[in-house]
DNA sequence: GTCTATATAAGGATAGAC
DNA sequence: GTCTATCCTTATATAGAC
């Protein structure tokens, strides 16, 4: 891994920590074993890194979704297959934790990856939503990208209260109570 | 007001816009127009500041919901009023904003307001849910700790979604998807 | 490409005068 | 109680040698 790559990892790993604004290049470099002229050369600077390692990290979220959301079972199941994906609830979401930082907001080349994911997210789960609609799983009555809002705001939020109260307790009751609430709207879905 | 409380003031609004991490004593004293010494004088430094600003901003948090929470209505009218609160979901939650922070989490000082306060909240959550299931406005089957979660969860990621893609709309389609998700298991409240 | 100065500003706090 | 002076460290970046 040359040492580009390593200043990448470990832009990634800080942000996630600490956030942008608890991201100090001087930390990204000595966790990279990287100098000054090796992070410079490479990035123009804190921002450019920080842009490099929030875009790779959203292009993860992006592909880990999509594995589950276009995988095997009915609409309802590969909903609930993504709520229940394992996460590490305290440690929380490496793209949702930059949205709460002022100047992740203020700069655009930070912003965009951040604000096209959950775009992209709300859209595919309303997605699956609508089929589960189409095929008679779920009730029409429930609008789909709102339900879809929902349910992506459940796990953003269930890390927060997991981090607030130090334990995964509170995420995994969210994640259960979005998912009964909803199933509760499902009928079993048509076994062919 | 006298300057301690001018300093807590700002404190607020720092810890609000830019966290702990990012807020800096000295902004704290330019937005309050006190000197270091006066800050120094009330509080023992930037922890301890903090630390008072967010005890405030706590007990706001838990007196608001529990106006709402105690109000007339049956459960479910009563929490969806607390859902739908008018919030400014652009800027978030002062509290919750808090568990993001790798500082905040590691000092007991800070970190005890926030923990209490979202442990309260599920339970209080929770507790009107129940009154709802002993009323027979819920049905008994979903359980009131999980859902409550799951709703004190939707608010704090309705947040962090809003703040992503940079306006409310996701935070209240979340709020609406959720509330639609909950009524539709309610039926009429008794109306004696 | 990477290293070692070097630079300016800010963070966080202390000391002592008034 | 508040002000000013001072302190040491870190943040972020530039410059130029190798």
């Amino acid at each position: 891994m040359d040492s580009s790559e390593r200043l990448i990892e470990s832009a990634r790993e800080l942000l996630w920590e600490r956030g942008y604004v608890g991201m100090s290049p001087r930390a990204v470099q000595r966790r990279a074993g990287a100098g000054q002229g090796s992070m410079y050369h490479h990035f123009s600077g804190k921002q450019d890194l920080a842009a490099a390692a929030l875009r790779r990290s959203a292009a993860e979220l992006r592909e880990q979704a999509e594995r589950t959301l276009s995988g095997p079972g009915g609409a309802c199941e590969r909903v609930a297959a993504y709520l229940l994906h394992e996460r590490d609830a305290l440690r929380g979401c490496r793209v949702g934790r930059m949205a709460q930082d002022p100047e992740v907001i203020a700069a655009p080349a930070l912003r965009e990856p951040v604000a096209e994911t959950f775009a992209w997210l709300r859209a595919r789960l309303a997605e699956v939503l609508r089929e589960g609609a189409a095929s008679g799983q779920l009730p029409g009555s429930l609008d789909p990208d709102d339900t879809a809002a929902a349910l992506a705001a459940v796990l953003q939020g269930g890390y927060v209260l997991a981090r607030a109260e130090g334990g995964a307790e509170p995420y995994e009751r969210a994640v259960r109570g979005a998912l009964a609430l909803l199933t509760a709207q499902a009928r079993p879905a048509a076994t062919p």
